[in-house]
DNA sequence: ATTGAGTCCTGAAGGC
DNA sequence: TGCCTTCAGGACTCAA
C-alpha cells in the first residue's frame, strides 16, 4: 500500500514529467473519489504550469504557477501513469490495467498524458491556495516528517506521554508522526524490538529514552531503505502499463505469518494478530 | 479527551 | 465452474 516511501518514489518518478510543464487539458471521467473533487477542479487546473512537485506525509503537493496547490492522496489503490517515448521519439500512453478506473487525465504541454487510476477510489484530490496549506484540514494536524530533524525521541515522548493506547495505534496516528501505515509500523516495531501491544506511554521516561531512540532510528532506517529501494529501481518501478504504483519491498515481518523471525539467533516465528481491525505481524520472542 | 468501532470501495483469494 | 465470504487498509465519522 502506498505509504511514505511509495509516495516519495511516485513523486520522484512524476516530478520530471510535471515540473516546468503546462497542464493544457484536464479531463475528469469520475470526480467521485474518496471525497468529490472540488468545484471547477478541471477548469482551475487547466492552463497552469507545475512549478514544483513536493510531498508531505503521504500527500503529493503540486505547486502551480498561480499560487495554488494541487493535492493528491493515493489512498490504497491509486496510481499515476504517464506517456512513454517510442523509438522514433513519439509519446504514447501505455494501456492501463482497467481503463474504467481512469478517473483524471491531464494532457501536458509537451504532448504527454498523465492519468490517475484508482479502482477503490480511496484516494482523493484537492485544489487550494498554497498559502492555505498550513491550515488545510488534511495537512494541519500532521505530525513531524519522520525523516526530518523534527522527528526525535523527545517528540515521541511528548506524543506518547500518558497514553494507554497500544504502541502500534499510536504510530499509525498521523499526528504522532506523518506517513506511516500498517506495513512500515510493523516493520519498524520489529526492528526496534518493541511489542505492538505495549502502552505507548510506557515508553516514556524515566527509563524509556533508550527505547524511544531505538524506535526513532528504526522508523528512519525502515523508511530510508524503502525509499532507496524504490529509487534505485525507479526504472523497473514504472510498470509495464506505465503506472507508478507501489513496489514490493523485502519485509521482515509483514505478510510473513508462520515464517521464521529474521533476527539472528531469535528462533521465533512471525505471528499475525488482529489489532483494532488490522493485521499486526510481529515476533513474540524478540518484540517486548 | 481518548479510544475503539464502523464506513467507504473493488479485486483477489479461498472455501465449498 | 461459479457463487459466496473474507480480507486488504487510509482516514474519516460516530459513539462510548
Amino acid at each position: 500500500m502506498p505509504e511514505l516511501p511509495e509516495v516519495e518514489t511516485v513523486r520522484r518518478g512524476l516530478a520530471p514529467v510535471l515540473e516546468g510543464n503546462r497542464i493544457d487539458e484536464v479531463e475528469v471521467s469520475n470526480g467521485q473519489l474518496r471525497y468529490p473533487l472540488p468545484e471547477d477542479f478541471a477548469r482551475r487546473l487547466a492552463g497552469r504550469t507545475v512549478v514544483h512537485l513536493g510531498r508531505r506525509s503521504k500527500y503529493l503537493l503540486a505547486e502551480l504557477d498561480d499560487g495554488n496547490c494541487w493535492l493528491s492522496h493515493l489512498g490504497m489503490t491509486g496510481s499515476f501513469r504517464f506517456s512513454g517515448e517510442d523509438a522514433s521519439g513519439t509519446f504514447y500512453l501505455p494501456r492501463g490495467k482497467n481503463a474504467a478506473h481512469d478517473h483524471v487525465r491531464l494532457r501536458m504541454g509537451d504532448g504527454r498524458d498523465v492519468v490517475y487510476n484508482d479502482p477503490r477510489r480511496f484516494g482523493f484530490m484537492d485544489l487550494f491556495a498554497m498559502s492555505d496549506a498550513p491550515t488545510h484540514p488534511r495537512l494541519a494536524g500532521l505530525g513531524p516528517e519522520p525523516l526530518s530533524n523534527d522527528f526525535s525521541a523527545a517528540a515521541l515522548a511528548s506524543a506518547f506521554a500518558g497514553r494507554t493506547t497500544p504502541l502500534k495505534a499510536a504510530l499509525l496516528d498521523q499526528a504522532t508522526v506523518a506517513g506511516l501505515g500498517n506495513i512500515y509500523v510493523c516493520e519498524a516495531l520489529w526492528r526496534a524490538g518493541l511489542s505492538p501491544f505495549m502502552a505507548a506511554g510506557d515508553l516514556v521516561a524515566p527509563d524509556g529514552t533508550h527505547r524511544l531512540e531505538r524506535l526513532v532510528t528504526a522508523v528512519r532506517d525502515v523508511l530510508g531503505e524503502a525509499i532507496a529501494a524504490g529509487g534505485s529501481s525507479l526504472r523497473d518501478y514504472v510498470h509495464a502499463d506505465g503506472s507508478l504504483g507501489y513496489f514490493q519491498h523485502a519485509f521482515s515481518v509483514y505478510d510473513r505469518e508462520g515464517e521464521p523471525c529474521r533476527r539472528p539467533g531469535c528462533g521465533g516465528t512471525v505471528v499475525r494478530r488482529r489489532q483494532s481491525g488490522r493485521s499486526t505481524f510481529f515476533c513474540e520472542i524478540c518484540q517486548r
